[in-house]
DNA sequence: ACTGTTATTGTACAACTGTATAATAACATA
DNA sequence: TATGTTATTATACAGTTGTACAATAACAGT
């Protein structure tokens, strides 16, 4: 048994395009569930009986990008720009670090809803928390080290505000430019 | 003429108690704009007279919170603990940082609130832009210098990121704990 | 093809939302 | 104290919310 019910799955493929198709021309806050399920042909009830909230659609449709980054964590570098195996500016940079923006650029829609304004910043958390796992699984060589948890912390909202920057100017950088801003950023801090 | 109207005062004030009153027992985003003009004592159709959400009352809140972060760069350095003037650990640490620890625990059920998970992201960016038109004062010596906007969004969400720790672990490290973390942090990135 | 399971639907309900209107009361100012 | 202004109230309305229920249909496994 616990084969995939397939009225699960029509269901919630349906909730699932009926959110993107709303979501061209609404901003995710002001989708009501009325709206949603109006668009996706399905009772509001059925809705209710798999989510809490309009949010929690868009919720799961991010973790499966959220597993999509940290795959990309355990891939080989085939991520990495031409541009940096060039570059002698990149020698002191972890490519690890590089396929974050790699990532973002990859689901620009998806980080321009997260971090805009009047979210709700379960995503955030979300995002910072598979970005901070991934700095922990990098530094570890025995076991977790409870007193470096605050630079943990501190690198991973770090990366993430030049995402903020990023989003901000639209994501008009490419990756390979916010490979060199953050190693100008960490050059910079270096020297002080 | 425009001297405050008596009335918008009363109402105001009894809205900004009642919020207060009802965020003890239950979070921001579970209190309804019924409920809380029911415990202000105050016309439904006056709140959105003045408000659109229950939100709009925090973030007025907030607003004078920021107000204090603001007014506690311009102050002299009243606020640095006797320990940071003894320790030579310290001594590559800039003070007007420090305050900002000062700051946050000082208004730790705010922000408290502010950083929980499933809150608008609205509050978090008034935070992040309060710190960083900080950074950008401290730094600019002649007119503020574009190129370095990647640095100054790095630099403050790096900060958010050890209050974020900080809140999650209940506010429990003292500020002056806070200052060394700090200190340890950003002396292991410039090991690296 | 049969059978037990369960997702889905339609319906109903009280409470909340956002907006609008007219009447009233509280206000600032001169 | 009188006057013009406007914040507040009460009321009403269509739409949304979250929950509950019974009936039905779609499903998986034998």
């Amino acid at each position: 048994m616990k084969t995939k019910d397939l009225r699960v799955v029509k269901t919630k493929k349906a909730i699932y395009q009926a959110l993107t198709h709303i979501l061209k021309n609404k901003s995710l806050t002001d989708i009501n569930v009325s709206e949603l399920c109006r668009q996706a042909g399905v009772n509001r009830g059925t809705f209710y009986f798999h989510y809490e909230e309009v949010g929690d659609v868009f919720k799961e449709f991010f973790e499966e990008v959220i597993l999509d980054l940290q795959e990309s964590y355990k891939e080989p570098y085939k991520y990495i720009s031409a541009l940096q195996l060039k570059s002698s500016v990149y020698k002191n940079l972890d490519p690890k670090t590089v396929r974050i923006f790699h990532h973002v650029k990859k689901y620009e829609d998806f980080y321009h809803i997260i971090l805009s304004d009047n979210v709700s910043t379960t995503y955030y958390y979300m995002f910072f928390d598979a970005i901070r796992s991934n700095f922990i699984e990098d530094s570890k060589i025995g076991e977790y080290d409870e007193s470096k948890k605050f630079v943990y912390s501190f690198m991973t909202n770090a990366i993430i505000g030049l995402i903020i920057e990023w989003h901000r100017s639209n994501f008009k950088e490419s990756v390979d430019d916010m490979n060199i801003h953050l190693v100008q950023t960490l050059s910079a801090i270096a020297r002080n």
